[in-house]
DNA sequence: CTGATAATGTTCAACAATGAACAATAAAGT
DNA sequence: ACTTTATTGTTCATTGTTGAACATTATCAG
């Protein structure tokens, strides 16, 4: 196999990837600061910004999209409520389901994060051009689907 | 200011970093899942290669180099070191520090993991053509040195 | 040399995230 | 109708991460 030959840090994509997941990590860490005078966390944010866009939204639904556990939202809601910025309503033709919606504070908060993140962003990526950044954003899509295959893939057995 | 009249998804930069983002944590996932075999989890993996890379680097430089604090590797070494993974050998001339080596186990172990990973790098990035991966990493390079600034620029008052 | 300051690693409490087990409800199969 | 299976949300034990406080050792100023 020579494994030892070819070591990974010489190796063109493996490097890429490293710099994508570093500058990933710092800019959660940035975000994080950011974020704190409004006294919401990026995982918040998410949420937030969920709920901006997909009323009346199932935790369920919400979990997919974040990519996280049922258990997460299921233990992050509640703070997010007794602090006002969501509203939990029960579904009338499933009881099983609850649907998330923003309080009026809520969508103000949601709106300040999200300038704040997208200014972030904007100044971050500012020496990055338009067109390489999209170019990315598409690299990225693949990237996303081809690791989405992979996890379904495992999960139904073919 | 404007703030709903241009909403963050219409933003193209803004997107392409949410599909970043997105392909990240999809990576450490199926990244998660492929080491298990190993027994070990991307942080290990993460001090393997460095130790791998940096011979008797110490506690607090890994930790620089992780972006993460000193507690964490504190709290992480021992647990490798239990498993045969790494060792650490108090440094002569300062007492303080400890500097950190790999085992045999642990350089065996790390060889299986960087190939795991860049076998699954590869495979993902594969339509991804080797150009486009390094004008990636020139972005995400600038990137990381932005966002860097930043952080220093704060913790460093002028 | 001596006292002040900084650096290194550890411990601890707080907080987040996960997966498994569970209760309630819905849907499907018979 | 009734039993089985699936779905939704919750709870709990486990694990990981962080920042602050701390002890030890180095370095610096006088």
């Amino acid at each position: 196999m020579n494994k030892n030959q070819s070591l990974p840090w010489d190796h063109p994509r493996f490097k890429s990837w490293i710099t994508v997941a570093r500058a990933c990590q710092l800019m959660q860490t940035v975000l994080t600061r950011e974020l704190a005078p409004l006294d919401i966390k990026p995982p918040h944010l998410d949420i937030l910004i969920n709920l901006y866009r997909f009323e009346a939204i199932s935790q369920q639904e919400l979990a997919r999209k974040l990519l996280v556990g049922r258990s997460n939202i299921s233990m992050t809601l509640p703070q997010m409520e007794k602090r006002g910025l969501i509203e939990r309503r029960g579904d009338k033709r499933d009881k099983r389901v609850l649907r998330l919606f923003l309080t009026e504070e809520g969508r103000r908060i949601t709106v300040e994060a999200m300038s704040i993140q997208t200014a972030l962003i904007d100044r971050i990526l500012s020496a990055t051009p338009i067109e390489q950044c999209l170019a990315i954003a598409e690299d990225m899509e693949r990237v996303v689907g081809a690791l989405q295959a992979e996890i379904v893939e495992d999960a139904e057995p073919g």
